[in-house]
DNA sequence: ATATTATTGATTTTGATTTTCATTTTCAAT
DNA sequence: ATTGAAAATGAAAATCAAAATCAATAATAT
């Protein structure tokens, strides 16, 4: 359903249809979660054990390129990908402690920024919001095993 | 005012007041923007000549950890600090155009945020709000000289 | 003043990301 | 099926912000 839309994208751009695109898009689109490249890529190797990193690389940006991905990076500042899925607009909460990165949707912040953007004049295109904290699980075992662990965790 | 809280913080932990480090914070806190490492390393190699990179870099983390200055990443993923001045929280407007950055303030963010947070029993820290989009200037002139063009903005 | 300890700043290293380039593959037109 | 032009691959190297290293210097407590 959606490798029909990267066949169209490509042939769309002049690009080609090629088995490893074919293979990474077939796998990526398969998996609801987050994937960093370095994730992809190994396993990608399991079953194409000649693929290269540039490729997954490569192929990932033409998903966002297409549309079919979104680039999302985290407080560890690796680029992560995500499958646009049903293109459902969700945002993130992402555990302090463990890294889980919990999915959520939103009704009511389309409203809240439609109230900001019209004060300034602001055209919005896309928009973003990440709640940092603790998960159900690390709540009860917060004092073991952190992370990111800095001073005075930034609050603002 | 705040300077004074940071020597607080740096007899704390034991650091030492420096030279440096008085006239980074002093520089840092009279401006109201962002601040990249770069642009703040410039800026203070004017009065300082001799100052190193790596302690304005040093000096920034040093101010994250102390809580008078905020971390921001925004699309080109250069880190960003801005001080936390009089720790109001507040978001971003990104114009995609022009890379204007609109600061706002958010009051009912934290009603939605409680909401979704509580179903999913988690703790929130911290949250970020981005809108990207067009700067008021650059919804007119919409076509011309974009810096970051890619293929299909993606949306999601 | 001195000893102790942290800081500085030049430099190097790291690590994710991006580019390069020689080789291979795709695909449209024979 | 074959060919040729254009694009893709994959290994390796380049990039570049961020982080670490370390000898020389400066700040603090005694």
């Amino acid at each position: 359903m959606h490798e029909m839309d990267l066949k169209k994208y490509l042939k769309k751009k002049g690009f080609k249809v090629t088995t490893q695109r074919e293979k990474i898009v077939e796998r990526f689109l398969k998996r609801d979660r987050h994937f960093s490249v370095e994730e992809l890529y190994k396993e990608m190797k399991r079953t194409m054990p000649g693929i290269g990193f540039a490729t997954v690389y490569r192929t990932l940006q033409l998903l966002v390129a297409a549309g079919l991905a979104t680039e999302r990076r985290f407080k560890d500042n690796i680029a992560r990908f995500e499958p646009s899925h049903m293109n459902r607009h969700h945002d993130h909460m992402i555990c302090l402690n463990c890294g889980r990165i919990i999915e959520f949707e939103n009704h009511k912040i389309e409203k809240l920024q439609n109230d900001v953007a019209e004060k300034h004049n602001f055209y919005t295109v896309s928009y973003k919001l990440e709640l940092y904290g603790y998960c159900e699980e690390c709540k009860k075992k917060r004092l073991i095993g952190r992370k990111n662990e800095r001073d005075g965790l930034n609050t603002s």
